[in-house]
DNA sequence: AATTAATTTAAACACTTGTTTAAAACATAT
DNA sequence: ATATGTTTTAAACAAGTGTTTAAATTAATT
């Protein structure tokens, strides 16, 4: 398989798995090349540097994963169905790639400054249509008074910590792989049913 | 005031500060003696080796914070209340120390086989009385049938994940230190009143 | 005051890091 | 077949890493 890729290929290919493994310090440019099968220097060749090699690598994890949540976020489906929707298509996404979040979490405290040219603050992160839906669910008294970021942090903190914290779930309750991935599809109807719940007006 | 402590705790300080901040890859030995104002084989003399010294800093680190959370979820308060308590004692915490858990994370994923000496597991995460708990008062039917294991982890992620994204949400919002803060007390209420709602037997 | 122990220092060690250089191998085009 | 451009290679570079050594300084003990 690795016979088929072109050499930039192979590049991209080991030090995405790499960075995602160990991350971007704990990475060496010889680990990168030997798990490629080619010379070190092939990679100052094809990018000028190991620092350029993991911003490509980053745009590509983020910008693969992000397109779809946007969509959902920025479509016209009613709230709990768009919030049925986009925790479930977040959950797959992350499924597909545990390490995904870790990854993303430790750019984000190594390299803060580099937040802006980040995909994430955009893609991942940008719902003035779901806040403006919020507000005018609260505004006809459809939903509880809430201020929308308070609403969309819990609903990323619901679907995305646990995968944080693989390891520890795991362990504490011996899940395999297979078990960690049951116990966090089950979230999937957790998440939105606590929301919702949330949401509800008061019964009084 | 770095005049009054001895060697060892100015090492101590200074590394806590550096290995917070930039986490143990990105922070040298030299780093750490510069800091402490020490010189650089007074690391190896107190502490054999940066290493060492990195698990010494993590035990302080949480075992400090751990025992007052361990002590609660170890109560016999009633649930709603223990819950209530747990959940700002946690931020209080967190907000006393904004990059703990970046750092815990980072840990828990450079290291994932010192999970078990790590202190985390036992202290921050042990939680058998809390879970007979909610067994308990699944079975009276006081709440909504659910697997302890799935609260906790709701829990923990809404308290401990926006401190993770902390510049992400600052960015966005445009928060200084201080509104971020603002934001994250509000949420003493907000994940208090989202787990209840969610407990809520079915009233149909 | 003399001797022993503990602490601090500067220098060196052995090793790894990302990157560059310049020659070699290969492919393409004239 | 010759020349040109692209890709790959081995070797070296300079800088930084954690750690050790052995001498110098300070403190404690007799």
């Amino acid at each position: 398989m690795n016979q088929q890729l072109s050499t930039q290929e192979k590049i991209v290919h080991s030090a995405t798995q790499l960075f995602l493994e160990k991350g971007y310090d704990r990475t060496s440019v010889r680990d990168i090349a030997s798990k490629a099968k080619i010379n070190v220097s092939l990679m100052n060749y094809y990018f000028r540097s190991k620092e350029i090699l993991f911003e490509t690598i980053i745009d590509l994890l983020i910008g693969k994963s992000s397109a779809s949540l946007k969509e959902i976020l920025n479509s016209d489906l009613e709230l709990h169905l768009k919030i049925k929707k986009y925790v479930s298509r977040y959950i797959d996404i992350l499924i597909e790639n545990p390490l995904l979040i870790s990854f993303v979490l430790a750019v984000l405290n190594r390299n803060p400054e580099k937040l802006t040219k980040l995909k994430v603050a955009d893609d991942l992160y940008n719902s003035e249509i779901f806040s403006y839906q919020i507000k005018n669910e609260v505004a006809k008294g459809k939903i509880r008074d809430v201020e929308p970021e308070q609403i969309f942090i819990s609903i990323l903190s619901l679907i995305a910590f646990p995968f944080a914290i693989k390891h520890m779930i795991s362990q504490k309750n011996n899940f395999d792989h297979n078990e960690f991935i049951e116990f966090i599809e089950k979230r999937k109807i957790i998440i939105y049913e606590m929301i919702i719940s949330y949401l509800k007006p008061n019964q009084n």
